[in-house]
DNA sequence: AAACTGTCGATAATCTATTATCATATTCAG
DNA sequence: CTGAATATGATAATAGATTATCGACAGTTT
């Protein structure tokens, strides 16, 4: 049986309060500030857990370590900032009508990032 | 000075004729037909010197070992097969304007990827 | 309290992609 | 044609991300 510790309940609260998409080692230094000794061992293990049961779903960006974010959220892309390398959710999509595939081709999803500085990076 | 030599070329000619992006790794094995004995390590070597020259431009895509395509066409973006693996260029792209971006945030760049079956593999 | 089971942290091991090494071979200017 | 500069192929080494191992520990169940 799954069972509750500081560090798992740690894990969960960094990504909830965070409402973005983290890398493990975002949530390692996240994670250090509630649980000291936070392991990033324990770190990889409980993300690999919540994933399976659904909680977490993995963030891909092009060229980036793979991220996670809370699950259930709608549709949604991603923004990547070019100084402090976080990534941020976009929210709405115009979706992906307009690309014109070659003939044949049957597109079933899609992703989009958007590149540039954050608001906290531009503010400095 | 740099040399022409025939693995050189045929790397060359394997990215023009193939038209899309590929990976090291296919463009080994359509090398190999060009020239016998290719390595693996001419092909790296290669892509890196014609990406520092700018004849080749890097293709990242989430989760994905970075691609290679002859440079200087015109803004584009990417499919993916799920089925082959292969990437293709996707022509147009109707822009990022109608993206909500957060207050503050300052959009440079950005990346669209759509995934799919190729027409090739929808056939069979 | 003893046995169980799941978890932890440290760290070794693995995996994949890429680069370095090095002996041999090729290219090309003179 | 000849030699110095450059390239090649095999393979070892590296780098980064992730997983496995293992002894210690904690909360539960007998």
């Amino acid at each position: 049986m799954e069972r509750d510790t500081p560090q798992r309940r740690a894990i969960r609260e960094v990504l909830v309060s965070a409402g973005r998409p983290m890398s493990p080692d975002e949530v390692l230094d996240a994670g250090k500030v509630r649980v000291e000794g936070l392991g990033i061992a324990t770190v990889y293990r409980n993300l690999k857990l919540l994933t399976k049961s659904g909680w977490l779903c993995p963030v891909d960006l092009p060229g980036e370590p793979t991220r996670y974010e809370v699950s259930g959220k709608p549709h949604h892309h991603h923004f990547l900032c070019r100084e402090c390398d976080r990534a941020f959710e976009i929210e709405d999509c115009p979706g992906t009508q307009k690309f014109h595939v070659p003939s044949g081709f049957r597109v079933e999803t899609h992703d989009v990032v958007l590149y540039g500085v954050c608001a906290s990076c531009k503010g400095r």
